[in-house]
DNA sequence: TTGCCATCTCTACATTTGTAGATAATGCTT
DNA sequence: AAGCATTATCTACAAATGTAGAGATGGCAA
């Protein structure tokens, strides 16, 4: 069974967002890959994958002298962890102020308010079936 | 000038939510208000208060023997801190793909989905003013 | 005035997180 | 076979976070 509620801390979100990217990968690859963003080194990569493994984050399978990784939780267990996360912490489990919350917050275009309504819609239908 | 990044950990998530309700208030009554909920003793509760006015997310004024503290950030601003994390780092600063998650994660009654378009017709408004 | 109770102060310590160097092993190239 | 480049292993360490005990202090009740 997944895990239940996935928490990622900020370098492990760095990680996991370019494993799933490029997985299968090995560590020398997301280092490259991030090298820019983050300034880490091979060293500092290699530790933050090989605890996100212990943790059940990532997996690992070692080929001769190369060690692939692969994510072991989706983006949408990940965010979704995230947001639960949000969700009880911040907003003591009500799901509706957090998400006026979120319109304040951000600068959304006519279209994507126009979307949104259109997902709530569809929200509505399925759930009085 | 307030914080604009405001960053809180779960433990000062459960100190800073007390002291919203009861400020201002003294450690002690923190630490009661709290025992139930995380059987956190004094020394625990006020080590976390004292490092939290460090931080700017409290202040404290001593008062002869006693010390009490306040909220230095209110509730908006650490609820949107904690969303605008999530945006970064879950959703690459994506406001829709967020809401849409939001939305799917969520248990919504059709009437608070009703409050929502109504919410987002409101937006919608004061967008194009 | 004596002692008790509430409150504070200081220090401590384990765990997690962020970061990385030094050294070893592997395997390709000549 | 030797050397070079790539990758891996192991160890380390500081800062942040979670948790708390021991002892000092101040004020009130008897």
């Amino acid at each position: 069974m997944p895990k239940q509620t996935v928490e990622l801390t900020e370098a492990e979100w760095t990680i996991i967002k370019t494993v799933w990217e490029h997985e299968p990968c090995a560590a020398p690859t997301i280092q490259e890959k991030l090298h820019r963003q983050t300034e880490w080194t091979y060293s500092t990569v290699r530790t933050l994958m090989d605890r996100m493994v212990a943790k059940g984050l990532l997996t690992a399978e070692k080929i001769r002298n190369l060690t692939l990784y692969q994510s072991a939780v989706t983006r949408q267990q990940a965010q979704r962890g995230e947001l639960l996360y949000a969700l009880k912490n911040a907003f003591n489990g009500a799901l509706t102020p957090m998400l006026q919350c979120l319109l304040e917050t951000g600068d959304l275009s006519s279209e994507e308010l126009t979307e949104l309504e259109s997902l709530i819609k569809q929200k509505k239908m399925t759930r009085k079936r």
